[in-house]
Order: C-alpha cells, then structure tokens, then sequence
DNA sequence: ATGAAAGCGCTAACAG
DNA sequence: CTGTTAGCGCTTTCAT
C-alpha cells in the first residue's frame, strides 16, 4: 500500500506536504477537512487520499493558534481521591468527548498553603476554550476576574459569588436532605437526630443542613446545637466528632452524617463503642457511594447523580462556549435510597 | 494600582504588548520569561513590572506552534470507573504537575467496537509531549506506529509488543500472587485453592495466574483446571463464576479473587449460597482497593502500589521526553495485607 | 470552486 | 546583554 520509503519518517506530515501530493493549495486542503466552504467531490476525495497516505494529522497548536481555539476544556479540581470523584469525572469525561472536545486537568494541590493561590493560570486562558471549575478550586479573584474577561466559565457544586451570572450545576441537596430526615423522623419516629456538617466551604454542606433543619422544624422539634458536629465529609473527621458525642453521653437516636464517607466514619466509631447500627443508633448517609454498597449495614442514603452533573456540566460549558448562553442553575434531582442503617429492614 | 482603563479589556495582551509596555524588544521579554539567556537585572525587573501590570499570560498554543512541545502529557485509559483508577490518576496527575506539566485526558468508551479503533489519534502527537497508554487501550498497530515515530511512550500495565523497547511500569503481580498463595497453603493448610482471572489482554491477571501456579508447584499441589474460572477483574463475572463452582458441588477450600473487585463478587456469591468466610471458605483478594477496608469479613489482599505506579509512570514519561531514556522496566514491590477473610483471626 | 497571502503569538538563531 | 527576523502549521479573507 504504502510507498517502501517511509522508514525514517521524522518529522509529520503538514498540511503542505497534503496539499502538494492532493495538487491543490493549503487552503483547500483545511477546507475539505474541517469541512468549511464549498469543494468539488473530485478534489475533496484527492484530498482524503492524501492524508491517508501520509497519515496526515493537523497540528493542535498550529490550528488553535490560527483558530483561536483550541477544541479543549479545563477541568479545576482540589481533591482527587474522594469517591465521589469517580463518577464526576466520569460524567465530565463523557460530556466532553462526546462533544469533540479533549479534557486538560489541573488538581489544586491541597498542601498549598490557603491565601497565596497557585499558578493554576495555565488553565486560565488560552489554554482552553472554557473551564470546569468543581467546588472551591478556585479563589474568588480569579473566577471574577476571568468572568470579567468573558472567559467561559462553569460552576459545579459552587453558586457563583455576588450577583455573576456564571452558570452552576448542582444537585438538590436541601430537599434530598429533608426527605432523609423526614424519613428518619416520620417512620422511625426518631427525635434526637444529630447532623455531621461538612466542609465550611462546601455548598453542598450548607443545603443539607438547611434540608435537615427544616426537617426538624416542620415536625415541631426544635434544634439543638449540641447535636451538629463537624464532619468535614471525611471518614476520620466524622469519627472523631462521633466520639466525642459518645463521651459527652449525649443522646441520640440517628446520626445524619452529613455524606456517605462520614457515615462510615460514624458507623466505625459507633461499632467501636459498641453501640449497635440501627438498634442503638441509626445512621445515614448522602450521595450514595457506590462502593458502600456492601457496607455492613447496608447504608440508607440519598442517591446524588453525580455522573449526570459531571455531563451536564460539560455540555452547559460547551453550550456557552459555542452559543455564549447557558442555564444559570441545574439542579439535578436527588432520590432516597432507603437500607438498613436508618432501622429499615431491608 | 492599574489604570483606570482596564474595564472593557477584550483581548488579552500579548508578548508585543508587554515589551511594548516594558520598553524591550519581544525577544528579551521571552528571555526573562523562560529564564534562556542572559538579561540585565534591571531590564527584567521592567520586563516583570509590565507582565503583572498586564496580567500577561503566554498563549499556549503560540508558545507550542514555535517551541515545538506542548509542556502537556497525554493519558490513555478504558475503564474510568474502577476503584484502581482513583489512586492511580492521582499518582499520575502528581507526577505530572510536580514536573510543570498538563495533563490531557482521553478515555476509550467501552461500548465502542473492538476492531475499529477510534480516532484517538488527537492525543497521538503533536498534542502531547508524550503519552502514558494504560493497559490495553491502545491497539497494537497504533503502538507500533507511534514508537517507531519516537513519539515518547510509557505503558501502564501492559508489556510492549514483540521486543519493542517502550518503558513500561507496572507491580511485582506475580509473587504478590506467590506470597498470598503460599500464605494460603503454609498458615492455613488450604489445598483446594480456585483462582479467578482478569481479562485476557490484562497483563496483570497473566503474572498472577503465574504466581498462583508457581506457589501450588512449589507444595507439591497438583494444578487443577477445575479450579480455575474467569473473574474479570470484576464484582458481577465473579459472582457468576463462583456461583457456578457452588452448583457443581466442586470442593473448594479458598478463592484467589484476581483482585478485590472479584473479590467482592466472589464473598456475595458464597454468602448467598450460605457458605460463611472464611470458615466454610476463605477468600483473598488483590490491590487492596481502599474503599474495601471494612468489607465484612475484613479483606486479606496484597497491597499495590497503584498511586505511587502513576506517579512513576508520569516521571518516566517526562524523562524519556527530556533525556530520550527511560528505564525499560519499573516493578513495583507488593505486600502481602493479612486480614481476616484467609481464615486468620486479625 | 480554488488559490495567494497575511497573520495568529511566540521562540530561536543570528547579529550587533 | 539586546534587537531583528524568520518561521512554527494552520485558518481565513480576498481575489479570481
């Protein structure tokens, strides 16, 4: 098939090299395959034969510097090994191949220290064509500042600070929360329900407990700041925090923890006091892990569609980079998942 | 601080912009900005003063297009949502940032058919400085054609066809098989040991099986064909497998899992069968995913070094850019993790 | 329907 | 130590 002389290939094939074996300029040749303007079949299939032949593969600076685009997202993240991770990037991944685009990543280094922000700049501008930004990733002045530019821009599980218009997806945390609670209050007839927050910065932390608040409220009992404890959406944080309650011989009936790697950071500690889950003290857990599923007891839960928002966060982001609008806020539906940890026999 | 005009800055500066700004020529201000060659203190110190007062930021793509290096890595993987893949991108995503590079994501859908490579190509080169190429998401053609390119490779998992010389990491499978198989027959006496296979074109299951056999040779245990079914590396093709032993009445008295994934399939199968672990029969995984911990009975395992894996990989890789040299081969040492499903009292 | 040519923003000799 | 000047490979008017 091919010509025996292509041993020593070095250096690719540019489109000159196409051009010149097609017969027909450059400008053609990017016409035929980027499938911009008119092109006689004839010439278009001499074309396709040459790329084939030299195994043509147009170089990404070159176009995106010609261009000015580059064909790719930016994906901002601070912590990487969260379960809840997984599927996010799943979705993520998903949402933008399947689009055309190609996924650059940045982690946030969560050593660094807290004020002096990283050169996390690279992914800034230029780079790509819109970025991702997942929770606290990014510091207040470079979201606004990049948002001023008009640089496209998508929050995921972060409300936009002020008054910007950057779109956001989430899902809905407070009433998934209200419906654990109510559950846990309604069924199980439950009264001392304590609540594990998670990390300050964390919206999705701020919902849930609004969600179990109200809860609370709209079953006349009121609220005791002695049951809300830190958690952090950590496994150690939450058994800690868990621990202490234990020695303080407060009373308890259930444990919302606030999300699933607390729940079994609060399950730890409860076992290791002795304590039976659900028979002395029920837990329940938020975003339904899959990994937990086997957990012993199986964990009530509420099932967050965290690949869904990943996808749904690239094709907004890819939507307002191509139409210059996007949907303010998604919010994506959230559904009880009842087990056996809450004292549900099933 | 800035001028009050910068409300409606619409296109970004350039490197003309700041040498314009900072009174030199462009060719300085890339000389102060990559630190190539020699610049007067005080001309760089000018030369800083405009590229903050501009918010300068090198367009990548230019600098890219004239460089020729893309300062990025690309990644190629199948399978996102594994509990291996966690650890292992976060070791990768270190490895590369830690060295000042981006890291470009192209995961191969599963769905897609076997034969008919996708155009995966837009990593292939000229996008990327090198790749890491993930056990077997890259068809040996394009392999093939891309090393004999020099395009700088590094395999994950995954030996190089034929005796290519592509660098190539991955962990000590087999006698972390050795080690848990002899564990099994010299603690605990188990003669009839089943073992579970990985895919076939997972190398890893390949080293495992090895170490399998090499430990019932080296007891003077007869190999039985019998014994051995295919777990995939995963929970559901585990489950169907062991269940199938169960039905046939084979006599067993541990399960080698492959891996926990297996692991975990295999533990329900046999406690749907009301066989108990590992009283009836034990039952040992591999990889020691984290999320596995508190699996009920407590996992034994051996331990992978899956992060510190990436994290190698991404270092060979940026080596073998740099210098043209990486080392052939890098083995990762395992451990044995003794818990309590083997039958041990941990 | 096709070609010529001017950049895109940056780096890298080569002078000075 | 610093400036000039070609390109890097591709897209994109503007002619034809």
């Amino acid at each position: 098939m091919n010509s025996p002389s292509d041993s020593k290939i070095t250096s690719r094939a540019t489109i000159a090299d196409v051009a010149e074996r097609a017969g027909v300029s450059t400008a053609t040749v990017s016409r035929v395959i980027n499938q911009t303007g008119p092109v006689a079949e004839e010439t278009a299939a001499q074309v396709w034969a040459a790329v084939s032949e030299l195994k043509y593969q147009p170089n990404a600076a070159a176009k995106g510097l010609a261009s000015r685009k580059t064909n790719t997202l930016g994906l901002l993240v601070r912590e990487i090994s969260t379960p809840f991770f997984t599927p996010l990037f799943r979705g993520i991944e998903a949402g933008t191949s399947e689009a055309g685009y190609s996924l650059l990543i940045h982690a946030i280094q969560k050593a660094a220290s807290p004020a002096i922000t990283p050169i996390h700049r690279p992914l800034g501008e230029h780079n790509t064509d819109g970025l991702l930004v997942f929770a606290s990733s990014m510091g207040e002045t470079d979201l606004v500042d990049l948002h001023k530019r008009d640089f496209p821009l998508v929050l995921l599980h972060q409300a936009p600070p002020d008054g910007l218009n950057i779109p956001y997806v989430t899902f809905e945390n407070k009433s998934g929360a209200r419906k654990l609670v109510d559950h846990l209050i309604e069924v199980h007839n439950y009264r001392r329900i304590a609540f594990l927050q998670g990390p300050e910065d964390q919206e999705d932390s701020y919902w849930r407990e609004l969600g179990y608040r109200e809860a609370l409220e709209a079953h006349g009992i009121p609220f005791d700041p002695a049951l809300v404890a830190v958690g952090g959406f950590e496994e150690k944080m939450a058994e800690i925090s868990v621990g202490k309650w234990l020695a303080a011989g407060t009373r308890i009936d259930a444990i919302f923890a606030g999300d699933d790697e607390s729940a079994v950071g609060t399950i730890i500690a409860l076992q290791q006091a002795g304590k039976r889950v659900p028979e002395d003290i029920a837990v329940v857990g938020f975003d339904d892990v899959h990994f937990y599923r086997y957990m012993l007891p199986p964990l009530t839960t509420v099932r967050a569609p965290v690949e869904q928002a990943g996808r749904e966060a690239a094709r907004q982001l890819i939507q307002l980079i191509r139409t210059g609008q996007a949907d303010p806020l998604t919010l994506l539906p959230t559904e009880l998942v009842v087990r056996h940890s809450c004292g549900c026999s099933n």
